[in-house]
DNA sequence: TTAATACTTCATTCTGAACTTAACTATGAA
DNA sequence: TTCATAGTTAAGTTCAGAATGAAGTATTAA
């Protein structure tokens, strides 16, 4: 019992291993490279790490094409890993992973670099309501009725379109177990967000804080 | 932040300091040498592990005349290291620290080897209340009354007086934060209720049942 | 087919941290 | 005092495991 726990703790307590986990925290999936990118190492080094995470079944692994997913197994690794982050001695740093923490980050917060938990899901569910959006083979395409929406919403969609990165993609919600929408549309939104005072980002966290001009806004557009 | 959470986790992962933790779960505090024995491992070694556990502010210390005693600084100590104990993958194994587990054993477990937890406490209190022992000088000392009151209840206190260890201690309770009784006398409390089918152990874990004769008992002897 | 990308596997190197040996301080007992 | 016990500190050694380099498989694109 007490070895095992000493295993899971030092497995969680290599540098790239921890960050590894912290990353996946916000509750998406990352690909080998993406963590690779994003923890500053190699492939063959991220690949070993995220092979022995997998084998303890903290994390699993999901093959898409060549591309390889790792997700979090199960809640109880977010939860082991916010148990471990309050201890962290620091005062500051403490507040900071407050107990409130947990649920502020899954009720609003940006997945990488858009904006997921409840309202992300949320706004998802609605833009595919009002038909801005439709599902097609587990993809996300926008309608010629969304692309007058979103230029009416103040979004340049040429500009979005011509970056390199995927347009639209969806992007599945670890808590809510749901899909908000990803890719450079979903940055954009999220851009659009931040620049007009909707939300406003904390300091040293993922979650995001909204606004009363954003909680009128969210309303009219998103219902 | 990512980088502490792999420091405490490398922390908790060394396998001696694992095992500290697993020992110090139980609520009660241990001295260095204790500890040594406890994880099969020299005093040097223990003390090293040992202050880096204090400088992390997971453990204090306690100075007592040449012994120091340690116990968990904080309560979320303990539920990190539960909620790391949920990670361990064998099946068994996770039903049997379950999310019950922990209210278990701060409801009802042994403490080394005498009661602690809600009811050790009680019976404490109980004990204290029926002046079978009074709270002397930070220590407890039974009365003659308390002689005469163990004797009835079936106790056979010359021979645990001769044991080599100490007759009768204060012990804190990590969880309930108060007082319960160790040393011979405790023992002896906890063998009588074993032996009188008042409680039973369960396996693989520290908490204890109480039965339904246990119940009738305790509440004639201790209210 | 060829080339490129995504990722893994294996053999090797190397470093950080646990442990050991030894010496030291502090409290308590004879 | 002297001896014993409890514990810490410092220097030296050892080893597990992380990182690297080289080579391999699988998928997609040209």
């Amino acid at each position: 019992m007490e070895t095992q726990i000493g295993q899971i703790a030092t497995l969680i307590g290599d540098p790239v291993r921890a960050l590894i986990l912290w990353t996946l925290l916000d509750g998406s999936a990352y690909s080998a490279t993406e963590l690779a990118i994003s923890t500053n190492t190699s492939p063959q080094n991220i690949s070993m790490h995220l092979s022995k995470l997998v084998q303890a079944d903290l994390l699993v692994a999901e093959k898409q094409g060549r591309h390889r997913y790792y997700r979090f197994s199960r809640q109880e690794v977010a939860y082991a890993i916010e148990a471990i982050a309050h201890l962290i001695p620091n005062e500051k740093q403490k507040k900071m992973v407050s107990h409130q923490h947990h649920a502020a980050v899954a009720h609003c917060r940006t997945c990488y670099d858009h904006l997921a938990g409840k309202t992300g899901v949320a706004i998802a569910d609605s833009l595919l309501k009002q038909r801005v959006i439709i599902s097609k083979a587990n993809n996300f395409e926008l309608t010629s009725k969304g692309e007058k929406w979103l230029l009416q919403l103040g979004i340049n969609l040429p500009e979005v379109r011509q970056q390199r990165r995927i347009f639209l993609r969806p992007c599945l919600d670890w808590t809510e177990r749901r899909y908000h929408i990803a890719g450079a549309l979903g940055a954009a939104l999220l851009d659009l967000m931040l620049e007009g005072d909707w939300i406003r980002r904390t300091r040293h966290s993922r979650a995001v804080i909204i606004t009363a001009t954003g909680e009128k806004k969210i309303q009219e557009y998103f219902g």
